[in-house]
DNA sequence: TGTTAAATGATAATAATTACAAACTAAAAA
DNA sequence: TTTTTAGTTTGTAATTATTATCATTTAACA
């Protein structure tokens, strides 16, 4: 059940708890790059003494150690992302999904090459999902 | 002087307001992506009676407008951009410093004729400036 | 099993941003 | 030029995300 996550933090040198476990977990099968606080509540149920202190702790330690990554996008809040490879994100300004584009950066190995040392690459678009889209249209067509 | 700003304002039918025009020259001398409270500190003393307020509604609305851009990059706070162009930004860990960095994005074309409709493209990276690494060698080496 | 450093959880504090409403003003109309 | 009006500015209060603090608890190693 959670074997997967144990092994990821004890290659990392981190602490087992059951937090850190369920957040992980969470992030795994809720690949919506949800913030701390959907984390929070989602988590809250089954584990009703769970602290959102303890969500945002975690959320760094994990993020520190590249296990998982956090995204700057809205502005508004961080979201979280169990995915540590390379890939862009989308975000749509009509019903706010974040959603993932998977292309990397064709200019990884200049930048790896160039005056600064580049430890994180991130791309984001926003616009309007193919989704809103079909909707929009399906609006004025009727 | 603001004749530049102006007519900014002006091919966009924004009033032209002193308050906007303050915070455009702002942001266009000092290409550093300073934070709305920044904006604000730098223009209080000049304009002692510009409010933090004006200067949040300015910014939304020129960004609206695409006169500016906003960047999400350190998850913190907002970062404005006079340039609206398409160029990514380079985030230092160390000192704080939000740089450009001068390349496009080659998947631009595939974007605009994919599934969703791409309205705008951000991408930074984070890491150590070339700044912060001398000093590191100049500290290791003494 | 005892020890210890680290993690958790409750609460308070901070910081960025937004909401609100009264006073003001840019710019279009008269 | 004056009037009108919609939009803007301002100060303050409210909101929201995140961080700080600290007492309590616990994971993991000896």
């Amino acid at each position: 059940m959670f074997e997967k996550y144990v092994k990821l933090l004890k290659e990392n040198s981190i602490k087992v708890t059951p937090q850190r476990l369920e957040i992980l977990k969470y992030l795994d099968e809720n690949r919506v790059h949800p913030t701390a606080d959907q984390i929070y509540i989602g988590l809250k149920e089954k584990t009703p003494s769970l602290s959102k202190t303890t969500v945002y702790n975690s959320l760094h330690t994990l993020n520190k150690n590249e296990i998982i990554q956090s995204l700057s996008i809205t502005g508004s809040e961080l979201r979280y992302d169990f995915r540590t490879d390379v890939h862009h994100h989308f975000l749509c300004k009509k019903c706010g999904r974040i959603i993932d584009i998977d292309i990397g950066c064709p200019y990884m190995d200049d930048l790896l090459n160039g005056e600064h040392r580049v430890e994180e690459v991130h791309g984001y678009f926003k616009g309007i999902c193919k989704d809103c889209i079909k909707l929009e249209a399906d609006e004025n067509g009727s």
